[in-house]
DNA sequence: AATGAATGAGGTTTCATTCAT
DNA sequence: GATGAATGAAACCTCATTCAT
């Protein structure tokens, strides 16, 4: 009865879907994923659409996919870097470094994570939002570290929001390098870690009560 | 008091335009430019759609209209902040007060000014990096005055790219602060001008290229 | 409320109106009647719609008036041209000669006229046609009076047809040279009719089937 | 045993392509471009909208599609009759039989060939521009092949033009053919050709200065 | 497993035309 | 009498998604 011939286009389903999501992370990288349609991934990927649905369901699915690819590569990066530092205040410099430069090595990856035309609500801004926030964690708990403990839990919240403001700063950075190219990746780490090192140190060896500021009044 | 239930009656036009972007304004806001459609506006003005294209062109000009006004009040209140301040250090911390007061008071026209569903091409990008470049050159005209002049030249680069990584910052603590309420947002904006204020203060003291440094800043 | 349209009462508003029809003429003729819209037209001549509609009841019926200016210029033109020739056999000349007298210092007379944009069925093709074939009657009539009076009855169906062919001869010659502009009009109107004349002399000398074809006119 | 009905089932790409151009061929041909929607065609095919535009893309592939295949009817037609006369001066004849042929055995064709509510630029009207022309080169080759070779480049634009008004006179004998049904293609064909031909001879025979009255100067 | 064929639903935009002042 | 304001209706086109093989 079947006389087909099995085409050596037929791949084992894990394969596929890793050569799938390969393919897709490149065109959503590239296009944005409001502009990248589904008969466009499925053109790049070289499959029909129906195979895309049939392995990732719709294409919310499929962006996650390639996000969550994404998403851990940078977690890792910047995890390892954070954690080989032996000091903690060191710890935010490492991570600047790190992030600038895993964006200067997979750019594709930081367009995917950082793509300005995802949904606003719905399960990837959920999960872009996770990575997000385990980003700010790794900054976060190295700036705990320099706390001392009894300090720790009342700065908790202005630790969060201190990590959250680094990664924006980061990020925001990160834009303006790759879109004027005006300085290195390396160079623009630096310049953010100067800058932001003296507060962040001067925070965790005095009061953190925002009304106290450091510097607040300038001697004139 | 006016008490004006919203009569359907014929405006003049330049009331209606003006109702017409209110109304628009806070739908965009609400549900960003893409969701928002523009029978959504029409029946949220209480008029049909041909009318908004008569006055508006199309729904890009729509959301212009939309942007101008959030955008101006944004640039207008930093400008102020900014230029009322006496003391260039304090510049800063100023710029970073005004501008959670602002979203603080219009969160719609935050919405409207960073919606992260925005056309990755075309005007309107085009008009929301105008913005944001405005917003970054006061920050960085503050920065270069607190330099003295014979290294303005030099350091210009490093100011443009500090200027935006603060902006970054401060846009990423606001979308936390509206998402999280974990503080006020005079407060947070503290928090970030004490963590700030050190770094930069540093850079324009310091030399990352050696010369000598009379003891003043030069006033304007 | 004033429900006819007849455009050749006299009007206390003639002034107006005539004015508005130069104006609208002009427009249609550059443009082509689908492509002005009532609002290009009101803006040209320089009043309101709702003024349009009082004064003309819909746009086919302001295009009419246009017509009718044109059609009318043409027509006499023509008829005198052919009148004036005191031999018949010299008519179809005069008339070709007219016509693409009248053309070139009219354009945007005979772009009203002949306008490719025009609907399909209603008055305007209706109209269109009625010139069309006072045109032909024009040629049809010189053409008969070559014929001897007994033979006139039975070709007259003929005549039509070759008076018809005649004008979409000089139309499609019209369009060309105004296309090309490969010569002036006065030699495209000689070379038209230096053509012509021969065959239509032969018809009107000779049998109605001149050529000996078996299956070829036979007259009913 | 019903053999085949008209099913609503899936058909492979190229019989449905070729169904949905003969539906809309005859659709187009009976309202014209402009008249003809494309939830019209899509209903005449009984599919959806959204298949049309998958296969042609828009409503001008559509109708390109349409007039590709009547246009090269027409064409290919026209050659092969003018290419089978053995004698050059016959071939104005043949070529007006077989013109008036085609288009009594394909009225459809007709009608999108030479619909009159195309839109003004675009690439149909290039299309139907270039049909025309090549129409009127067929019979600019007939004509030329029965001048002297030394005259034919002096004489080439005389031809260009005659060309274009003997197809005029065609193409606007056939409309009123079709309006009228006055007398059979085939007379219709017989009768302009009768009247064409002896005017084109002697222009071949002549001096090609249109000033240069040929066949009989009338005396005045 | 994989596909070609097909669709539902909705979006932006346009235009002739009329209402209410 | 003339205007600015407003609309009904419909056109073209797109996209994520599914059906039948």
């Amino acid at each position: 009865m079947d006389v087909s011939i099995p085409t050596r286009t037929r791949l084992p389903r894990a394969e596929r879907m890793e050569q799938t999501v390969a393919a897709a992370h490149a065109l959503f990288a590239e296009r944005g994923y409001a502009a990248a349609t589904m008969d466009d991934v499925a053109a790049a990927v070289g499959v029909t659409k129906p195979l895309l649905y049939n392995y990732f369901g719709n294409k919310e699915h499929l962006y996650l996919a390639c996000l969550e690819r994404a998403g851990d590569g940078l977690v890792a990066t910047l995890a390892a870097a954070v954690g080989e530092t032996a000091n903690p205040g060191e710890a935010t410099r490492a991570g600047l470094r790190a992030f600038f430069g895993f964006v200067d090595g997979d750019r594709a990856a930081w367009a995917v994570l950082f793509d300005e035309t995802l949904p606003a609500g719905g399960e990837i801004a959920e999960q872009v939002a996770g990575y997000r926030s385990r980003l700010a964690d790794l900054i976060a708990a190295a700036l705990l570290d320099q706390l001392p403990s009894d300090r720790r839990d009342r700065a908790r919240v202005e630790v969060e929001a201190l990590s959250i403001a680094v990664m924006g700063a980061a990020e925001a950075l990160v834009r303006w390098w790759l879109r004027t190219g005006a300085m290195s990746a390396a160079d623009a780490a630096e310049l953010l870690a100067d800058t932001l090192e003296p507060g962040l140190r001067l925070r965790s060896a005095s009061s953190p009560t925002p009304s106290d500021t450091p510097g607040g009044v300038t001697p004139r």
